[in-house]
DNA sequence: CCCTAGATTCAGCGAATTTTCAGCGAGATT
DNA sequence: AATCTCGCTGAAAATTCGCTGAATCTAGGG
């Protein structure tokens, strides 16, 4: 998974501490958050959960509830203690009594595993907003505005009908403006790692948002040729 | 618990006081009532709950009859000599007689422990409709008006009779107005995060749903294709 | 035990969306 | 200029997805 750089357009950085003892989980959590341009602190156990969380005060928490030795809810009472941290929790399907522990105990929201990142996302997203956080809820660049809690997209000032695809390339490009995305970063993005169809179907969805964005000739979604695509003022 | 963002419908915020002894009580009641759209104050002792109470003129006080040094009903003669704030009462299963007492005093209502948020929730709101404090009972949009309370809905002022799911279903759109919300958060909110079958069952709620508010063609209830469904004017 | 309201499942249909594909043409390379 | 690569285009094909009209299942009341 490639990095990219942050979005300008975003006012602030939001930062996520995510607490996990399993590598794997952490590293696929790491990837996602930075892309969507969080800033990551990672920590494996209770104690080191408990210590980064005062340490760095994150905007939110993504919690395993089985760590060893100091399990979820524990650590989630420590946290709360000091800081009123947004905290969502992961838990196996077959832990629903820790589950429902962890709620009574404050997380705001839990996921079960196995999960879709994007689904994670959404639920972070619902968790700040409702927190009055609406950090990277709304994406502005040249004359677009994407909302994404209401999936709302305007485009000087008149509203766009996009489909589920399109929204989500879109979505890419406005986190990403002037950025140049390979058709590589981008097929990943938005189709999946494991997507192993035509690469023509980029130009095909390229196409299809230049329509709806009045984008003629290209101008907005500038094509980099060799590379990929790149949204542009 | 998802959290999603507070309903704009919303007047004011109503606030509560929460006093007890007790980190983990005060942590877990203090999460409740965040989740349901109040501001929170926490106090631990009796004088701290005084001082608490003239300070921030709370909506509703919850209060543990059993405080070190100084008891609920103190606490209570004290407050109301100030403010006429609400108050219900948390007591033991064994301090009936000093249920009794608090009653007497001047609480609006108790509950024993231990308690089901849910209930407790109820006889909040109960009190504060008591006291003409609708705060947060009433969701509106559109034509639509659904009391928690009483459980009653109108639409274009007509009385619409739900089933039980149905209102729950309804009530989450109205908590969340214009937001998209995606199949997986209907699901854990209205279903329950252990729910395991059939997405489809969305559907045919959201179908009853139209059918009672004649939202014919959707408006009211607008299908997002790939996503959800959302509440819209 | 039956009856009923409510909850859930299911299969088929139609429409929206996604994906594929072949031909064309603009840029790049020689 | 000839050639080649790569992106663009229009349209057809394939697929997904939500809607619908029952049928089935369940729990509670009479």
């Amino acid at each position: 998974m490639a990095m990219l750089q942050q979005s300008s357009t975003t006012e602030r950085q939001p930062s996520v501490l995510i607490v996990d003892d399993e590598p794997q989980i952490v590293d696929f959590l790491q990837m996602g958050f930075a892309y969507e341009g969080f800033s990551v602190f990672a920590a494996h156990t209770g104690p080191e959960a408990v210590q980064a969380a005062a340490a760095h005060k994150p905007d939110i928490i993504i919690l395993d509830i089985m760590l060893p030795g100091f399990d979820g809810i524990e650590v989630t009472r420590h946290i709360r203690r000091v800081h009123d941290t947004a905290i969502i929790m992961l838990t196996a399907k077959d832990e629903i009594d820790d589950r429902v522990a962890g709620l009574d105990v404050g997380a705001d929201d839990y996921v079960t595993k196995p999960f879709a990142f994007k689904e994670l996302m959404a639920r972070v997203r619902a968790v700040l907003r409702r927190r009055g956080n609406n950090i990277g809820d709304i994406l502005t660049f040249g004359g677009i505005t994407l909302e994404r809690g209401t999936r709302v997209v305007t485009c000087d000032g008149q509203p766009i009908e996009l489909t589920p695809r399109e929204f989500d390339l879109l979505e890419l490009f406005l986190l990403h403006p002037r950025q140049v995305l390979t058709r590589d970063i981008i097929l990943s993005r938005v189709w999946g790692y494991d997507y192993f169809g035509d690469d023509n179907i980029i130009e095909v969805y390229i196409r299809h948002l230049r329509e709806k964005l009045h984008d003629n000739p290209p101008q907005l979604l500038q094509t980099v040729r060799g590379i990929g695509y790149s949204l542009r003022g």
